[in-house]
DNA sequence: GTCTACCCAACGAACGTTTGTTTGTGGTAG
DNA sequence: CTACCACAAACAAACGTTCGTTGGGTAGAC
């Protein structure tokens, strides 16, 4: 294979792997130059900053995350249905960009206040859907009512979020049967 | 006040404040010196190293964990009652040492492999007294026989973990409060 | 069909700064 | 008096970034 020339998003992409493994503090231009087969300065012909590497991962994680919700609260059927597809959504993009979910969740503090902030609302509208979903399960009787919608979200999403620290495809557990026993312990905690 | 001298304990501390704020490689020496008031190069009399001093956070982290397990697995009664510890003990631990847990949880994968090692080895030996609870309370009959104690034992430190990251005192629940939820929610899915 | 102009990824050297750490000196509490 | 703690200066290495340059590829003009 001959040696192509790399694009901006080669480089983003190889930024989302070391970031996500070493952190971005933890990894300089010549590490990342390295990933790619170049010197540190040349990723500046890409890039106008590091800092605006981290950017580029950690807005793609949200939009991903943003993405996989509003496809997931347009399942027609029951709130049950939804609160499953955002459960197998959620699974789906951690499992399919492992780094860049890793970089999202591990690395956004770095960012200046004006790019957190953002993450920040756009975390908190993703959770907002766990929330409503979970809200509506209750009005319809499927779930308890004595089930505080929003502690509901955090414990859900921080089983989610953990996902991308454990698991491994390789494992004795396929990606489908991670996904029934999340849903499952999930489940029986709110009916 | 008098500003009084510091010892090592000072520096450790301070060390892990700035550790789970900024990780590791976001904080320099020169930065903890002025978090104690002093130059970065005087810390040297106390520690050998920076390294020497994520060593010394992170270990005090898994000592910490490793106590609370002693203690809630000594307790008498049902492996039920002991499950109920070992989450209360959980939650003291992060809410007692929110710095510590912090850089014990994230910041321990920049640790040279030998002490990573054994910190991989201190988790497994902490998860594997959940496992260990919940593999006993099937056995008695208190949690369903579809239970696996492995997967349950995950979940559950996912969002017993997940408390260093969002839970905040001054908000609306006490901690007392946030175990009883939390020991709900899990115990909702085990029986 | 060839020449020419341009683009773009990448180089390699250099920049000023910050990094972790060492060393020698001085003050202060016990 | 003696530890101990902190200072201040210095070190080499590594940091993010800039700059002038280069070589290969593409496109338009002749």
């Amino acid at each position: 294979m001959v040696a192509t020339r790399n694009t901006r998003a080669d480089v983003v992409a190889a930024a989302g792997r070391l970031f996500a493994d070493k952190g971005y503090h933890g990894t300089s231009m010549r590490d990342l130059g390295k990933e790619l087969g170049l010197l540190g300065s040349s990723l500046y012909a890409h890039i106008e900053s590091k800092q605006d590497l981290l950017v580029a991962v950690v807005e793609e994680g949200a939009r991903l995350f943003q993405e996989s919700a509003q496809t997931a609260l347009a399942v027609e059927g029951s709130a049950d249905d939804r609160l499953h597809a955002l459960i197998a959504g959620h699974i789906d993009v951690v499992l399919d960009n492992h780094d860049v979910v890793g970089t999202f969740l591990n690395e956004a503090r770095v960012l200046d206040d004006a790019h957190r902030a953002r993450v920040i609302a756009a975390r908190d509208a993703y959770e907002s859907a766990f929330r409503s979903v979970i809200a509506d399960g209750i009005s319809d009787g499927s779930y308890r009512s004595d089930v505080d919608p929003k502690l509901a979200s955090i414990f859900i999403l921080s089983i989610l979020n953990a996902v991308q620290r454990w698991y491994r495809v390789e494992g004795e557990l396929d990606p489908g049967q991670l996904a029934d026993r999340i849903d499952r312990f999930v489940a029986d905690s709110l009916r």
